[in-house]
DNA sequence: ACAGGCATGTAAATAGTTACATGATTCG
DNA sequence: CGAATCATGTAACTATTTACATGCCTGT
């Protein structure tokens, strides 16, 4: 049985305890939204065919008159989501266009690619204080270290990131202001 | 007049000199796919409406029997480029298969979780030296700095992450061996 | 002769986003 | 009361991958 990568998002979600599709997608937009997004436009199709596989089970919970639907993993869903983590992972994507426009900002005069960077850099920090703001909720979770593990890894890669903007900065810098200077 | 993202990436490979639809997928795929590709599926649709939008203009050079068309930009399509490049980025985007896991990796046995970092480590070995390889070609590039500074912050980014997977995966080591320990 | 690279393209499927519609509840 | 949040869902669109079809040219 082919599962798309979000069904996993979403087994993955419900794992530890039961959640409706809102919940899910509230859950993914401050955890996983980082390196794996999810919209209402998946989630809810997606619980109606893992509902229908068997691997997870909708129960009517309703707050009040607002009708809610929370669905549990059933231990199928548990093994499916088990053999799937034990796979070695296989996409490995990014889409920056930053960089993009950085491999091309050879036609631009040349302060201007330094206008790139420079508006990397801002968003990599600006990524970094959006994490940072996560980190506390993320630590009172005891039992599961790993949320905390991939949060931090999000921070220090956005660090990274912004750090090496600055250094190309200065060497772009230092650059024009030596020709500037013959 | 809206272009798709892939669009730009034609008209920047095609700014310097022109080239086939060929060509452009076989530059794309060993410089900027690795955080933005582009398919055949992609390329020969979109260098149709480009060519259509007078961005750039197709002209036939075969190669003895074997039919080709290279294009080049026009200086509209050179505007447009560089209308863009001025535009702050857009899109940030990352999809790791492996951070996911990772994410969800509390519902596996301890030991397990550190085969998922051993998986993301090694595939971020292998791209270092995937790029390594390419660097010598990068570098002939004289009068243009700018592919060989985003290929080399590449490397940087995998060494980084490369490093960030091992010191994850001592770090579960040593709580594993002092839980067993008690 | 045959493999591999050059060259162009399309069809089908999958993935994913955006925007909208609907309506209840809670809090200030 | 009005805004924000809870809650579910769909339609239309855009993007992208995969796989296939076709055929020429070059080197072994």
């Amino acid at each position: 049985m082919e599962l798309s990568p979000t069904a996993y998002v979403i087994l993955g979600m419900v794992s530890r305890e039961p959640r409706s599709g809102y919940e899910i997608k509230a859950l993914v937009d401050d955890s996983t939204r980082f390196f794996w997004a999810a919209s209402y436009g998946q989630i809810y199709p997606e619980l109606k065919r893992l509902s229908e596989a068997g691997l997870v089970e909708g129960v009517d919970e309703p707050r009040g008159e607002r009708k809610r639907t929370v669905y549990a993993i059933t231990p199928d869903g548990e093994q499916a989501l088990k053999d799937w983590l034990r796979q070695p992972p296989t996409t490995y994507e990014m889409r920056e266009e930053g960089l993009l426009k950085l491999f091309f900002a050879g036609v631009l005069p040349p302060e201007e690619a330094a206008t790139i960077l420079a508006s990397m850099r801002e968003h990599r920090r600006e990524m970094v204080e959006r994490l940072q703001a996560i980190e506390p909720k993320a630590k009172d979770n005891d039992d599961d270290p790993f949320p905390l593990m991939v949060l931090r890894g999000g921070i220090e890669f956005n660090q990274w990131f912004a750090e090496w903007c600055e250094r190309m900065e200065s060497q772009l810098l230092a650059q024009t202001s030596q020709e500037g200077s013959n």
